[in-house]
DNA sequence: TCTGGGGTCCTAGGACCC
DNA sequence: TCTGGGGTCCTAGGACCC
């Protein structure tokens, strides 16, 4: 979908049409946040996804600042998805505004395809997409994003060297800032030229694995088949505090916030049928260093109760001697709540007992 | 007044087992 | 003066994506 969030919110505000908006936060520029979406007369002054609020607001004092509402992106979300349903179900899910389609089967040309599906979508929601349409995902998602918005773009296995190998290496989805930094300095500037790398000198570069990955998707090369129904790995909640919490001082504010966000993710984890083995906790700091603790327990649960006193149990971990900016709570593990395969019995009913297991030592508050 | 929230996957080291 | 090899599980951190 083309500028998402963006696009939406125009679909209630027509008069903000055609002027720099931003969606990002709770929409005030003076508070926590980043621009998740921006139009692209916003994009013109600079502002992109990612970028502090307060960052955007100096570049472009004359910018209208919403905030997020993703229950209706949601919304919009399964429209449009519905929509791409009456052309094929051969759908996979790739988050809220992004869709894997294969189009193999079906008998009309890619390039009426393409126009059939921006039409249902702009009837069901208002809005417009890019498609890309190549012999993999890895060349679609590429050739989605060469023509935004309302694009259509198509790319054959013979067009790769002359419209793929061009590119900036960044384009690859799976090369990020680090990846991209790294080649730039070996450097490697577009596909075509990490293309021309000898895989083995790539791997010693950086992993064997992500060597030979980077080789193969410089020559276009990518044999995943679409997932149409993924398995939840871990369902996390988060926040961000307006304020960093002082870590003494502050502690009931904190305990407070983990408990509640425990709370959710058990209530997320029930809404879903899904239970986990491993809690955990994330806690970023002032000067933005983020850890992680966590502990896995035999037996999956998906109750707030158990997920807070293991919560607690990881922040005991924690030398809580910075201010606080972000904490977080993940269940991970996860299998669904009807299998009780591994509950009843299993390898895991013969370890070892754990001395401290369900014990709260430090933070039991019952 | 710089940097959200919700995810996936990979790597590496240590414990532990055969 | 020496101390294997292979495998699984757990934990922590980090890159990356939407």
């Amino acid at each position: 979908m083309d500028a998402f969030y963006a696009s939406v919110e125009l679909l209630s505000r027509p008069d903000l049409r055609g002027r720099p908006v931003a969606i990002g936060g709770r929409g005030d520029p003076a508070r926590r946040g980043v621009v998740t979406t921006a139009t692209y007369e916003a994009r013109a002054f600079g502002i992109h996804s990612g970028m502090a609020l307060s960052i955007a607001a100096r570049k472009c004092p004359e910018c209208v600042f919403l905030p997020v509402d993703f229950e209706r992106y949601r919304m919009v979300s399964r429209q449009f998805k519905a929509a791409i349903a009456q052309v094929t179900d051969a759908i996979e899910d790739r988050g809220i505004d992004e869709v894997y389609l294969d189009l193999t089967p079906l008998q009309a040309g890619s390039h009426a395809l393409a126009l059939t599906l921006q039409k249902h979508v702009l009837e069901a929601t208002g809005l417009s997409c890019s498609i890309g349409i190549a012999p993999n995902k890895l060349i679609a998602k590429i050739a989605s994003d060469l023509d935004k918005p309302r694009g259509v773009t198509l790319i054959g296995r013979d067009d790769i060297s002359g419209r793929i190998w061009p590119l900036p290496a960044r384009k690859i989805p799976g090369v990020g800032p680090k990846a991209d930094a790294r080649l730039i300095e070996l450097g490697i500037a577009t596909i075509g030229q990490l293309a021309a790398c000898d895989p083995a000198w790539l791997c010693k570069q950086f992993s064997p694995r992500y060597g030979l990955w980077l080789h193969r998707a410089a020559h276009g090369q990518d044999d995943r088949p679409l997932d149409l129904n993924p398995e939840p790995r871990s369902r996390s909640r988060e926040t961000t505090f307006q304020n960093d919490l002082h870590p003494v001082r502050d502690w009931q504010v904190l305990a407070q916030t983990i408990a509640a966000l425990a709370k959710q993710v058990g209530e997320d984890l029930k809404k879903r049928g899904y239970r986990g083995r491993t809690v955990g906790i994330k806690l970023r700091f002032s000067d933005f260093q983020t850890i992680t603790r966590d502990r896995t327990v035999d037996t999956p649960l998906d109750d707030g109760t158990s997920i807070r006193r293991l919560a607690f149990e990881c922040l005991g971990r924690i030398a809580l001697e910075r201010p606080v900016r972000l904490v977080g709570v993940r269940v991970g593990e996860l299998s669904p709540a009807d299998d009780t395969a591994d509950t009843l019995s299993g390898p895991s009913a013969k370890a070892p007992p754990r001395s401290d297991e369900g014990t709260l030592p430090l933070f039991d508050d019952e």
